[in-house]
DNA sequence: CCTGTGACGTCCC
DNA sequence: TGGGACGCCACAG
């Protein structure tokens, strides 16, 4: 196998972008998780391989946020915006700080974290 | 081959 | 609860 290849089918690219294919629409999960999902070295070659990722690449970057629950800035600048649009269309709340709640999005489910419970 | 950089996370204050 | 510092690693030049 050549990791190094990113044509290689099991690539460390590929695992990740098979790992973001699986969150559910209207969930959303964080570059640390994608990571161990997809048992990458850490959580920036994840942002990096978001990075690389091409418009129509089939996968939903857009579910893919920080451990804050926000939305990561990036280089192009431009994208952050159409990610809250792209997520908000998928039913995902955002707090008035621009935060995600990943209790109640956050996928895997992190914890049975009752939202409510004192 | 070596250096800089980045869509991050965790620890510590 | 908030902010700063360090760690980790693949990629491009």
């Amino acid at each position: 196998m050549s990791p190094r290849n990113p044509e290689s089918p099991d690539s460390l690219y590929k695992r990740i972008y098979a790992a973001v294919r699986r969150i559910p629409t209207g969930r959303v999960s964080t570059y640390g998780r994608i990571a161990k999902l997809a048992k990458a070295p850490g959580p920036r070659v994840v942002g990096y391989a978001m990075a690389a990722l091409r418009d129509g690449s089939s996968v939903p970057w857009q579910r893919v946020v920080n451990h804050k629950g926000e939305i990561s800035l990036r280089k192009a600048g431009d994208g952050q915006w159409r990610q809250r649009r792209l997520l908000e269309a998928e039913g995902v709340h955002f707090s008035l700080r621009g935060r995600i709640d990943l209790r109640a999005y956050g996928w895997p489910t992190p914890r049975k974290t009752p939202p409510n419970k004192a």
